[in-house]
DNA sequence: ACAGAACCGTACCGTACGGTACGGATAGAG
DNA sequence: CTCTATCCGTACCGTACGGTACGGTTCTGT
């Protein structure tokens, strides 16, 4: 067959999955029947089936289509002076702030969200799983970078990590999640951005001096 | 006529809303019919939509009976040494963890966050008003408090209060939302509410000696 | 005691959706 | 050219739910 699949689906699968996120952005989980998505996506509905399996099937492999596009900060290993690893964690805080606020990602979070009170929340644990765990180990790898060139101090990675998060995100992906239009100030990003990272080095910062005595 | 009704909705109707809270911990959105929740509560659909309207109503019913069970902090104007104002911190952030990550309240943000995407997310900004609202109210007059005691300082408000809320629940509210298990140690938040002050005095506190001084 | 309202339980209706089946069109393999 | 597999479009089925109607019962105010 000549068929040729990059990521688990033929182009023409990952077409009509593009054409079911669409329909999830615009109107929610309600949106996405599977008449709905035939017709958008001008396929059949035996098609659907037998490529999905069933409905979850097909809410399952839009997450995972959506999950396959998400980069992330790579240690090369190599030293990092301080102000370069600051401005790393800056772009790191931007782009999760980019990322939380993006309209598939909402619409994504939000019917996984919607779906975690029945069936073992399988769509929950499948976000997480590929899409945050990504984005959480490519951040705490550059933290990682960062105490070893002795630009921060912590004991548990993880911690320092979640602090980091919380300090960027706050109670914003939240807010955003139930649809509270001011929250998504795309503007402001860059500002809170850098104030998050300046709180961040005020918890986790080593001075100079300091460097220069553990060194 | 004699019914006393104490909170917008008569006990009668409480006790019906009540039932319905347990049907929507349990199941999820879609395990609130308006067959379901009646049969539950002994009541008529008939009534149902009597009281409530529609479903949506009864949705909203849901989340403003909910709501009208929330204490906060009353600011008495009282001198407060910073013991106490410590205290109060840590005991603002426990009870922070324990309401969200309560079931009823973790049920009732999906709901609203599930209905987020369509009808210009009315439940999410009722859910924030009615709920989020005077949780944020109490803790900013709390962080005025210590302000006035000079135990912290800050700028804005809004901003000093987010930051105590980012340091207290991290990523913890979405996790849990998305049915991660492992999100809701409950043995954890006394240790993670203590973790998360230390970090706020850090950023915000103000030493006894420059206390003394700008007293 | 009586009238009227509120209420329960059930039955009913229309619709929308998940899932299946089928006929016809298309395209690649031998 | 023919056979076969895939696919589209449509029609179809069963079910579940939102919303309404109605008869019978209980409660309330006078």
């Amino acid at each position: 067959m000549g068929e040729h699949r990059e990521q688990g689906y033929t182009p023409r699968q990952r077409a009509v999955l593009e054409r079911a996120l669409e329909l999830l952005v615009a109107g929610g989980e309600k949106a996405v029947t599977t008449a709905g998505v035939a017709r958008a996506a001008n396929c059949s509905k035996e098609s659907l089936y037998r490529w999905f399996g069933d409905r979850d099937g097909l809410l399952a492999a839009m997450i995972a289509h959506q999950a396959s596009k998400v980069r992330t900060f790579a240690d090369d290993g190599e030293p990092m002076d301080r102000v370069h690893f600051r401005a790393h964690l800056v772009a790191f805080a931007r782009d999760l702030l980019d990322v939380l606020s993006g309209e598939v990602s909402l619409a994504l979070n939000r019917l996984a969200i919607g779906q975690a009170s029945r069936e073992e929340s399988r769509l929950g644990r499948l976000l997480v799983a590929q899409g945050r765990r990504r984005i959480d180990e490519g951040a705490i790898a550059l933290l990682e970078a960062g105490r070893r060139n002795r630009h921060i101090a912590y004991d548990d990675a993880d911690d320092a990590y979640r602090t980091l998060y919380g300090l960027v995100v706050r109670d914003l992906h939240v807010r955003m999640l139930l649809g509270e239009s001011g929250a998504r100030r795309h503007e402001k990003f860059a500002a809170m951005a850098e104030g998050a990272v300046e709180r961040f080095f005020a918890l986790h910062g080593v001075r100079e001096k300091e460097r220069a005595d553990t060194a």
